[in-house]
RNA sequence: GCGGGCGUGGUGAAAUUGGUAGACACGCCAGAUUUAGGUUCUGGUGGCGCAAGCCGUGGGGGUUCAAGUCCCUCCGCCCGCACCA
């Protein structure tokens, strides 16, 4: 056996990993407190919680990797780090897994939560575990409902009828955000309209706050900012009541007047017809009067939002008969039309028709062979309707008392007249709605509400939460085991005392996700939460998650956090200081010739570089990078890479290369080279060759790193990290060859480790033992080093000389030497000289001399 | 349609924020050591050219001594929202 045998100089994972978690663990080295020491400051790094589908992919590995990075930085730069890790444990695949499996949901949750936690355990993520949470403990969601009865005493609570989006495949309403084109987001089901009984959040109380405090985020991606505006969508107009006539006396109970919501009163005179949407009221009326009305109200809602696309292409209307009074001219009327294109849940699901300046408006009147009143004349006079509606600036014709004035002064004198006749008023619309927080689920948050026939809803009292999900129930039908179950929902009323029965529906699993920031303060607080915890912790200091979330969670979490603010609970109104969202990883995708889907596994590079599948040889088709999906199989478990490669080589490869904002592709070769390089830094820690050559470049260029990796961590730029710490190892190897003494090596080497650590903790650990064998402190309790400054000044630095901004050579010199100097340098440099003699031949001269201290030198010639 | 973002070698990317374009890595080429290696190490690698040099950050134009970076314009790609009155 040689002296080197091959395993020797392997670093071997599988010892390492698991010995350095062992020890992080017994010396609680990610511990946090309850309330963070005073006078130390503070830093809550939080990754967004996963649902427990039963293991981990590579996107959670990238995600927690980017928040532990974070988290040791932070640790090592002195602050008390928060990283907590729970479980957003509730939800729909649960109650399926029941269902195809036979397993109780809350088996196969509580199964999963096992897997997932030792497999993100085996990564070393220096979570503080135990601050563990999972929203489906009653210890958690029993919380939940008396933050929700707080919320309701708040006024913050609506149960209504309403329009509801039903996912007819998994039985349960959907909240608007999670309508995804029609159809649900989960289920992919198109999305069907249903009026219900429902509890919901006034979120849109909220609206204008949680606009305006957008701009006060700007450590969050302008485009979440922007996705946020849009959804909550303000805009300014006007409401106007238009009479209806009575002329269609047949028809029972017609309200007086019908309300629309414009944003253009300005063009009132050109009102051509009133659109009311399928679901409005008056459409129910005139289907109750008139069969023919009543199939096409029918036809709009069997299309429902599903078929919103194609439909979009084709407006389709029909006239109800009813007339209107134009508001400022009773003797002027217009047709009252159901119409596909008016959205119910916008505005008052009214509008008033304005083809010559609307483009949906006009599409409509020429289908119909409505009139088209042109009153904005263009700024050169001419106000015949074209091709396309004309929305642009102008003068206001046509208009009686509006004649002359330009749109934004017509707008406001339309509103004065239209208030002062008590006909309408200025307003601002929301597109925000309120967030419907039932659904017709088992495993979920039980409503902590009793109905009682003489009581009405009632809370359920204090003392009596938390309300426990019942274990004993049954998947055999389709609906809401809840409904079903013997004896569970029976009770008596709090309030009278007589016979009552439990809310059935569950909670949206999103308000499980909209405090949990705040229940990782103090996670085991007899409270929500403790207020001391969550004014040392709060707010989130760096949040980091997938785009995904843009809308939905973010948004729901900032207004949760904004009320509880306003009912004097949590001293910040914004849960969430820093915001990154990170990018996907990809994959390549493969197919056989017959177009199945293959797995990267069941795929083989051969020798001339083509990949065939793996046994047969048969020839496939590699498709471009790609979310990984189960249905196109081009998913890598994270656990066979960590098993073969180790968690450093999956976490140092998810960090390589790309910045973590953008998508990365998952590739073997790069897998491959990153573990290549971890090797690489073992041997240089096991290399022994001494010398006595001068130590001081070496140590100018690990005071260099120690400066590069810590501007690059403080960015985000991971990639520039691994690429600094790239070019020390380089440094390292030229030492040992160019004879550095081997101590200065090692010294070399354990900085390295130290900032390696927040990427490879377990390497740098490994390291910092065997080459610092007298410390009884491990990296992650040791402060990030410092660069000597004394080591950061060059003696030389090298000057870019320019003639005609053309670069014609460098010169060296002295940091900070003065202009003549440097021009004197500058023209001395062969190839500058030549160049400036070649130019003086033509008789063209120096006209200009540029310079730029340690930068550049620029001879500019007339 | 509206909004956001992006466009740099064969590939992923970097660029002190207006100052030497292509750091670092993958791939490729050549060599060394092994030679069972998908090992390790060294050198090379934007394009054209023998060279001096010229060209080069999606295209065109502009500002500037100097532009990947700022301005105008066009093209292309990605993402989000979308009959929002």
């Amino acid at each position: 056996m040689s002296e080197h045998a091959p395993e020797r100089t392997l670093y071997d994972h599988r010892s390492a990993e698991p010995r350095w978690q062992a020890e992080w663990t017994a010396r609680a080295c990610f511990r946090a407190d309850d309330v963070p020491p005073p006078g130390q400051p503070k830093y809550y790094v939080l990754e967004m919680f996963p649902y427990p589908s039963g293991s981990i992919h590579v996107g959670h590995v990238r995600n927690y990797t980017l928040g532990d990075v974070v988290a040791r930085y932070k640790r090592a730069r002195g602050f008390a780090v928060l990283h907590p890790m729970g479980w957003d444990a509730f939800g729909l695949p649960a109650e399926n897994a029941a269902l195809e499996r036979g397993l109780h949901p809350a088996e196969w949750t509580r199964a999963n939560i096992a897997t997932m936690r030792s497999a993100l355990q085996r990564l070393g993520f220096s979570h503080d575990w135990s601050r563990e949470v999972a929203t489906c403990d009653p210890a958690y969601y029993g919380q939940q409902q008396r933050l929700f009865l707080t919320f309701w005493q708040a006024g913050l609570v609506a149960r209504r009828e309403t329009w509801v989006n039903w996912d007819p495949v998994d039985n349960t309403v959907l909240a608007n955000e999670q309508v995804i084109d029609g159809h649900g987001w989960r289920s992919g089901a198109p999305v069907e309209k249903r009026l219900l009984a429902q509890w919901g959040m006034r979120i849109t109380d909220y609206a204008p706050q949680l606009l305006e405090a957008l701009d006060d985020l700007p450590r969050w991606p302008e485009r979440v900012r922007t996705m946020q505006a849009r959804w909550i969508g303000r805009s300014e107009g006007a409401r106007v009541r238009f009479e209806l006539e009575h002329a269609a006396a047949g028809l029972d109970e017609i309200p007086d007047f019908i309300e629309v919501f414009t944003t253009r009163p300005d063009t009132l005179f050109g009102l051509s017809f009133i659109a009311v949407a399928a679901e409005h009221p008056l459409a129910a009326h005139a289907a109750a009067a008139s069969p023919e009305a009543a199939r096409f109200v029918a036809e709009c809602r069997a299309m429902g939002t599903s078929e919103a696309a194609i439909a979009s292409a084709e407006k389709r209307g029909f006239d109800t008969g009813l007339r209107v009074r134009h508001p400022f001219d009773p003797a002027r009327t217009a047709p009252v039309w159901i119409a596909n294109f008016v959205l119910m849940e916008y505005g008052t699901g009214a509008i008033f028709g304005c083809p010559a300046h609307d483009q949906r408006d006009l599409d409509f009147a020429r289908t119909y062979g409505l009139p088209i009143l042109p009153v904005v004349a263009r700024p050169d006079g001419d106000a015949s309707v074209q091709a396309d509606a004309y929305t642009g600036p102008g003068t206001l014709v046509n208009s009686a008392f509006l004649d002359g004035l330009d749109p934004d002064q017509a707008k406001r004198a339309a509103i004065d007249r239209l208030e002062a006749a008590g006909q309408g008023q200025g307003v601002v619309n929301w597109r925000l709605r309120d967030w419907g927080i039932s659904r017709q689920r088992y495993w979920g948050c039980p409503i902590p509400v009793i109905h009682c026939a003489t009581c009405g809803p009632v809370p359920v009292p204090d003392g009596q939460l938390p309300v426990i999900l019942p274990e004993d129930v049954t998947f055999d039908r389709p609906g809401n085991p809840l409904d079903r179950h013997p004896t569970w929902k029976h009770v008596a009323c709090p309030t009278c005392g007589s016979p009552a029965t439990r809310e059935t529906d569950t909670f949206d699993t999103f308000v499980d996700s909209s405090w949990y920031f705040a229940r990782f303060c103090s996670p085991h607080s007899a409270q929500p939460f403790d207020r001391a915890a969550t004014d040392g912790w709060m707010p989130v200091d760096q949040y980091i998650g997938g785009v995904e979330h843009a809308i939905l969670h973010l948004l729901y979490a900032r207004f949760f956090t904004r009320a509880l603010h306003d009912q004097g609970r949590i001293g910040v109104a914004e849960p969430f200081a820093g915001l990154f969202t990170q990018g996907m990883v990809t994959h390549e995708s493969y197919r056989a010739e017959d177009g199945a889907w293959l797995s990267p596994n069941e795929v083989e590079r051969q020798d001339d570089g083509t990949l065939r599948a793996r046994g047969t040889g048969a020839p496939i088709t590699v498709g471009r990078g790609e979310k990984m999906s189960k249905s196109k199989r081009n998913t890598v478990d994270p656990g066979a890479i960590v098993d073969q490669y180790g968690a450093d080589t999956a976490r140092w490869f998810v960090l390589s290369d790309n910045p973590p904002e953008r998508d990365i592709e998952w590739t073997e070769a790069g897998v491959a080279g990153a573990h290549r390089f971890l090797q690489r830094v073992w041997r240089l820690v096991l290399s022994t060759t001494d010398g006595t050559a001068d130590p001081m470049p070496l140590r100018r260029a690990t005071a260099r790193t120690i400066a590069g990796v810590t501007e690059a961590l403080e960015t985000f730029a991971f990639n520039v990290a691994i690429a600094r710490l790239h070019e020390l190892a380089s440094a390292i190897t030229d030492a040992e060859r160019g004879g550095v003494p081997l101590a200065a090596r090692r010294e070399a080497l354990l900085t390295m480790a130290r900032l390696m650590a927040p990427l490879a903790p377990h390497l740098a650990e490994e390291v910092h033992a065997t080459l610092d064998t007298a410390s009884d402190q491990l990296i992650a309790q040791l402060p990030w080093p410092e660069a000597d400054p004394a080591l950061l000044v060059v003696d030389t630095v090298t000057i870019a000389v320019q003639v005609m901004g053309k670069l014609r050579g460098t010169i060296q010199l002295p940091p900070g030497a003065a202009q003549p100097a440097a021009l004197a340098a500058a023209e001395a440099e062969p190839n500058v000289a030549r160049a400036l003699e070649g130019l003086a031949l033509e008789g063209r001269r120096i006209v200009k001399r540029i310079h730029v201290p340690d930068r550049i030198v620029n001879f500019v010639v007339a």
